[in-house]
DNA sequence: CCGGATCCCCAGGGATACTG
DNA sequence: CAGTATCCCTGGGGATCCGG
């Protein structure tokens, strides 16, 4: 990227991180660790492999992401963010926080994935009963399939399914994160065609630190 | 900006403000409140008229700046940020901190204004003493000024002179901002041509709260 | 002088095909 | 599987010009 000429840090990260589709390949290889060419190409949907090939040499150059030769089963490449590559994490959670607002509309042609099913609820809820005992709750949506977990205070969520889930939603991905992040309630995610199954007590459990809901019901 | 199509915050987020130019405009709007085109045109050296023009009405449309018609005296426009555009914030702070570690080269000819040199010290640094009566510094840095106001626990700072600093900071911009920051240390700073005068002891006050220093004398 | 609009040119990005 | 090569086209840089 044509550098902005301008001694501020906003304008060099910028310089480093500005180009499209760079900070989308940080959040890839955040969510998902060491990436193959193939498995960011998967997790980047739209993205030219061209594209892709020039942003990984100019991430490398600057120093966010390593290539390693992968063990020997594999003759692959991986990628990995390195220390200042992992130290976006601050910088894009706060970027997704924000996006969150522009999640509410519909846009039916979005590509959706699993893992970023998993990454909101691990990022942007809290377990409102710490103490409670654990839990589980599978989430499904567009086909793709993410885990919660809420054990000792702590929100943790990954891609896959989970063998005995106390709570299963399945929806579309605006209800199901709609819902998680509160920007919509229950009832809206309900006539969304959310299915809830389960311990559905479990739902005022997770709560979101984002108060993005619309002005409608105040407590 | 073509929408990347993706249903993640992220990709929404920079489907918003992920065109180059507009998250610097949104920090000059930050760092100056309500701006004319002007305002902003000279807060944003680099940019083409054509282009700041084009993203003012785009980040109009995106609900994140609005327009206002000036008081009668002076007939004009003035741009302000939304609750929206004031929401970004957080995430632009973010990507400011993590951008400080590409502040340590130097580029003679990149642009520097004053409100960068003030936003540095009152976003990454803390007053180590907050207890400790009131004190201003004059930091001075490529013929732009700015004033630092420790007082209360809190650092606040803004472009200008103050009448009677208890410290003045004059040098290159990399000399003053890297000292403040942390990047270098005081020898340093010294080094490449920082000059103090006044009560030097202010400065030990002035906690960065990076820990960016390259790794030489650990405490 | 302020607040843009117009024009031309080139670099950066998108899509597809192809190769080691 | 992991990229590279090619082509096309849009979007951005730079200068100049116009209306209020």
């Amino acid at each position: 990227m044509r550098s902005y000429g301008q001694y501020c840090s906003i304008a060099r990260a910028l310089d480093v991180v500005g180009d499209r589709w760079t900070l989308l390949i940080v959040r890839e290889l955040l969510l998902q660790d060491a990436c193959r060419f193939t498995d960011l190409k998967n997790g980047l949907p739209g993205i030219a492999p061209n594209l892709l090939s020039t942003r990984l040499k100019e991430l490398e150059a600057a120093g966010l992401i390593t290539r390693e030769d992968a063990p020997p089963p594999v003759a692959t490449v991986l990628y990995r963010l390195s220390e200042a590559g992992l130290a976006l994490e601050p910088a894009l959670k706060a970027l997704a926080l924000w996006g969150l607002r522009f999640m509410a509309d519909e846009r039916p042609d979005d590509a959706f994935r699993a893992s970023w099913l998993a990454y909101a609820p691990a990022w942007f809820t809290t377990d409102a009963e710490p103490d409670a005992p654990p839990a589980v709750i599978q989430l499904v949506a567009s086909g793709e399939s993410a885990v919660i977990e809420l054990r000792g205070g702590e929100v943790q969520a990954h891609p896959g399914r989970a063998t005995d889930p106390d709570l299963v939603l399945d929806g579309s991905p605006r209800a199901v994160l709609g819902l998680l992040n509160g920007l919509i309630d229950l009832e809206t995610a309900s006539r969304l065609g959310l299915s809830v199954s389960g311990r559905r007590e479990l739902l005022s459990r997770l709560r979101p630190i984002a108060q993005n809901q619309p002005p409608a019901s105040d407590a």
